[in-house]
DNA sequence: AGCACGCCGACT
DNA sequence: GTCGGCGTGCTC
């Protein structure tokens, strides 16, 4: 390059290619002039060359010979200024690199050129005009209000508070078509796709051609999906948390189904939540944001309560049903009574009788899989645990008998049926999981189909789909699982729905265990009575008189919203204050406790006067996962302030000096600090 | 002195 | 992720 300013790109490389944690520099290609911000790069590093993003340009610094970009990626995969600034957005929003941000936005590799022209295996043609039923006077009011936002082409947050059965979906619906009509795009968000077929058959009804995303698409189909909305072929999109990304032309609409669903929440970097993103998005774009829960998220009350939102309100179900009986039982009397804790309660026992005699269909929620907790010996206490990772073992029933298997690290090994530590035989695993409250129905009711739902049943290929076809075709009929039964399902001919064990989650040491606990018990009694026959509902536990459980057995929802708002401003918890959780992770426990002190003592010193209290260093709760030992400091201070401390401390942290963990995680706004 | 190995920091 | 530099400790 002759005289002049030189100018550079700065690259963000690709973080499956390597962990680089900052962007680098490279002269133009050859022969070439800098390549625009956004577009896909090749460029040289060390040996080799890996793929990257331009992000900028720059003058070239000083007194270095930077090496060339390499090769410039097709038009096609280049990130487009605005999803170049929402990564932007993200990687301060969570303090994430650049180049993770990118790999979410960017469009999903291509391997081969798509075909162009031939219609993809999905699609289908338009057949609007199905029979809807009427709307109800609720629907009615909340569509409407959300109409009038789309209409005026401004920017607004609804939270759609609707009892379960009070027809979120049809408001969904309505709401996608005034968008449409509008001219514009919409997408709708599912907490997990594999779990939501009806939903997607409707909208398919409905407007014909809706793009499904997940994450079971091979790389083609995902390409040749996105590609179709990208080029606003289609303008209705459904997915899981990462279709939040998805390119629609003009949105205008964007929908969170479930909305205080954790699996919104990505569990590794970049670590967005997609109603951030979500609102972000629709921000950007003036559209409409619709969130929709029978249990929102404490966040999201507070800012319809603060008048942010607006507050859309479905008190009862639609056709007037009643929503179910709720009984409360009592496993601290049911152990008095009978000796033992058994899954199924007697007063259990009698609903599921009653109500597979009239051939209905009952869903029982446990809070664990597998067949029980740990095992442990009756006599001197000895628990089995993975020698890899800090949990108890859980016991499994396979077909090579009984196992003990670690869920963190899938560490596996034969069940034992002698103490190591006193050599005694009174060894036996301790509660229940799925698969015993499984083996107790088969028991107590012989011949009637019992179905699992939970993690070891789903893992193939269309496993949920199957399980629960199969579940609505029979009656009677028991579906037992785990948190995948509570999740949104309609079937009309469940009358009976239970809670085995609804303390699990309250014991977790976390400060959203409450607010949790009350989500799952009214998601769980939601599935009851969605048909023409009221619903019943069992909850089982220890703490009958815990405000969760309280709360849902009397519907009283807006008092444990209250309660709980009062407790979190009282301790600054969110949303009335930020938390970031920072875990390091070493296989030399030294390391991974002397980097989170170091971290801590920064951020102690550094938030002197603003607000911000530091928890830590502190072994994380499950202190070591494959053999990896963790160790955590979490701060907690005002919106935005917290984030920027943290920012600025991880960055100073990160320079040279003391040696790195492995592995060093940020968490911004975790869902939970387990 | 010469060499293998493991750890650590840097990568434009 | 992957490379080279460097220190440790062993061998010739």
């Amino acid at each position: 390059m002759a005289g002049g300013a030189a100018r550079s790109v700065v690259v963000a490389i690709d973080p499956d290619e390597a962990v680089i944690d900052r962007p680098l520099s490279y002269a133009a290609p050859p022969g070439h002039g800098l390549p625009p911000p956004g577009t896909r790069v090749r460029v040289p590093l060390q040996r080799r060359l890996v793929w990257g993003w331009v992000v900028a340009h720059e003058a070239a610094p000083p007194g270095i010979r930077l090496k060339p970009v390499a090769a410039v990626g097709e038009e096609a995969d280049r990130c487009d200024d605005e999803a170049l600034d929402l990564a932007r957005w993200m990687a301060r929003r969570y303090l994430a690199p650049l180049g993770a941000a990118l790999k979410v936005v960017a469009p999903p590799p291509s391997l081969r050129r798509p075909r162009p022209g031939r219609p993809s295996s999905e699609s289908a043609s338009r057949r609007d005009g199905r029979e809807a039923p009427p709307l109800t006077g609720a629907q009615e009011a909340a569509v409407v209000a959300i109409e009038r936002a789309l209409e005026a082409g401004e920017h607004r947050v609804f939270l759609l508070w609707g009892v379960t059965a009070s027809g979120k979906t049809r408001v969904y619906e309505q709401a996608v078509a005034s968008c449409l009509a509008a001219g514009r795009s919409a997408v709708v968000l599912v907490p997990e796709i594999a779990l939501t077929p009806q939903l997607v058959r409707v909208f398919r009804q409905r407007f014909g051609d809706v793009v499904v995303l997940h994450s079971q698409m091979s790389a083609t189909e995902r390409r040749m999906r996105w590609e179709r909305v990208r080029s606003g072929e289609a303008r209705v999109v459904i997915g899981a948390r990462s279709a939040v990304f998805a390119p629609v032309v003009r949105p205008g609409l964007f929908v969170l189904d479930e909305e205080h669903e954790s699996s919104y929440k990505q569990d590794e970097s970049p670590r967005y939540h997609a109603r951030d993103v979500a609102i972000e998005r629709a921000r950007r774009a003036g559209a409409v944001v619709l969130l929709g829960s029978a249990t929102p998220s404490m966040e999201s009350v507070w800012q319809a309560r603060q008048g942010h939102y607006g507050l859309l309100e479905m008190p009862g179900r639609i056709d007037g049903r009643p929503m179910p009986s709720v009984l409360v039982v009592d496993l601290r009397e049911e152990l008095a009574a009978t000796g033992r804790v058994s899954p199924l309660s007697r007063p259990l026992h009698e609903a599921l009788k009653r109500t597979l005699e009239q051939r209905e269909q009952a869903i029982l929620f446990v809070n664990r899989r597998g067949f029980s907790g740990a095992m442990a010996c009756r006599e001197c206490g000895h628990s089995w645990r993975c020698p890899h990772c800090d949990v108890s073992l859980t016991y499994h029933h396979t077909a090579a008998g009984g196992r003990l298997r670690c869920h963190y690290c899938g560490y596996e090994t034969a069940m034992a049926s002698i103490c190591p530590r006193c050599g005694s035989r009174q060894v036996a695993p301790v509660g229940f999981g799925t698969q015993k409250v499984q083996a107790a129905l088969a028991e107590a009711f012989p011949g009637v189909p019992v179905l699992r739902l939970d993690a070891d049943t789903t893992t193939r290929r269309r496993s949920h789909e199957r399980i629960l076809e199969e579940f609505a075709n029979s009656r009677p009929a028991v579906l037992v699982g785990t948190q995948m039964v509570a999740k949104g399902h309609d079937f009309p001919g469940v009358t009976l729905a239970a809670a085995v064990l609804a303390d699990v989650t309250l014991h977790l040491p976390d400060f959203r265990a409450a607010e949790r606990t009350l989500q799952q018990l009214v998601q769980v009694s939601g599935r009851a009575g969605r048909g023409e026959r009221a619903g019943t509902v069992v909850i089982q536990t220890f703490q009958p008189h815990h405000h969760s459980i309280q709360a849902a057995a009397l519907g009283d929802l807006r008092g444990f919203y209250a309660e709980e708002l009062a407790f979190r401003r009282r301790l600054s918890y969110p949303p009335f204050g930020q938390l970031i959780r920072m875990v390091a992770s070493d296989p030399d426990e030294a390391r991974a406790r002397e980097w989170a002190t170091e971290l801590a003592r920064r951020m102690e010193e550094a938030s002197h006067g603003r607000g911000v209290k530091v928890f830590g260093p502190a072994p994380a709760p499950i202190a070591r996962i494959r053999d990896r030992y963790r160790w955590q400091v979490v701060v907690r201070g005002p919106d935005g302030e917290v984030r920027q401390l943290a920012g600025a401390v991880t960055q100073a942290l990160g320079g040279r000096g003391r040696r790195r963990p492995e592995a060093f995680t940020v968490d911004v706004d975790p869902v939970s600090v387990l």
